[in-house]
DNA sequence: TATACTCGGACACAATGAGTCCGAGTAGCG
DNA sequence: CGCTACTCGGACTCATTGTGTCCGAGTATA
């Protein structure tokens, strides 16, 4: 079980969006973090129809933050990403073979499934107590605050 | 991301393992979970490889537990079957393009792939609290206890 | 000793992720 | 007002991993 490498390059476009009120172009947030264009392209598109962030066309256009950064969950991001499905999917062994349980006596979820489903819940609660807003101040003190400054003006700027 | 279904497969066969002592065949394990006996024989020689079952070989041989059932975690199972390696994986993005952070500023990780691993760690504490012997009881309070007890005489037995 | 039954790893096929490309649409500029 | 240049959006192709199958090596039994 890999998780999807888009979901870092998102998070990190999303931490960059913080820094910018103004549409940032996808080409640029590829050059910034030196990866595929064509792919982030997919990713952005993604947070785009999950409503995380907003696309404006056009010749200055590009992405936006919709909701203040503290309002965005690392599960939001990773929902949008990588899809909303359970990572575990039962397949009801239960009610297969010789020995199979009636269907009548599954009114409660396979004791495995429910098992697999609460660590899930687990994950998916630690990923929403963390906020975009949270990630960026974390990333704030580690590069200094000079980092972001800088990104911000070479965004904004024509610069490439 | 998906896990992989095998998984379902392995969690099961130990949850059967624990009614019987004396190996059962992997046939016999496919059989009674109506499932591709060749494809089950894979995952239970990765259970195998990870120490959870032993294997018998020759004409009465199959799968043992090899530990007491209240001793093997749900996480042993899903390592074994489904890899050791973080679902989350950072490629140290912020080291690249023409904002690098500098290596020398990076010892510690990268807070992004930070948050991530502490929701992978929350998932796995989850795996690691519920044991094999914890699944035979809930399946036991379900089904019934005249379950387990025919199919322990079904395993035990020649029939097929 | 011969045999039948077991596991174990090596071999194909399919589905999903990774990566690329070109067309539709819109804001700015002459 | 029309043109241009720039943007996003979805459709297409390739690589990797999961899924499924097969046959040979080895051993306890009769």
């Amino acid at each position: 079980m890999k998780m999807s490498g888009g979901v870092e390059w998102a998070l990190h476009c999303c931490v960059v969006l913080t820094a910018s009120h103004t549409p940032v172009p996808a080409a640029k947030l590829a050059e910034l973090h030196d990866v595929s264009g064509s792919y982030l392209a997919k990713q952005l598109q993604a947070l785009a129809r999950a409503g995380l962030i907003h696309s404006v066309q056009g010749k200055s256009g590009g992405y936006v933050l919709t909701r203040a950064p503290a309002s965005i969950t690392l599960l939001d991001v990773v929902r949008a990403v990588d899809g909303p499905g359970p990572t575990f999917v039962c397949t009801e062994i239960r009610q297969r073979g010789p020995f199979a349980t009636p269907a009548d006596a599954c009114t409660t979820p396979c004791p495995v499934a429910r098992a697999m489903w609460a660590a899930e819940d687990a994950w998916r609660q630690a990923l929403a107590a963390v906020t975009i807003a949270d990630l960026a101040r974390d990333v704030d003190a580690n590069s200094g605050p000079e980092a972001l400054v800088g990104i911000q003006a070479w965004l904004t700027s024509g610069a490439g």
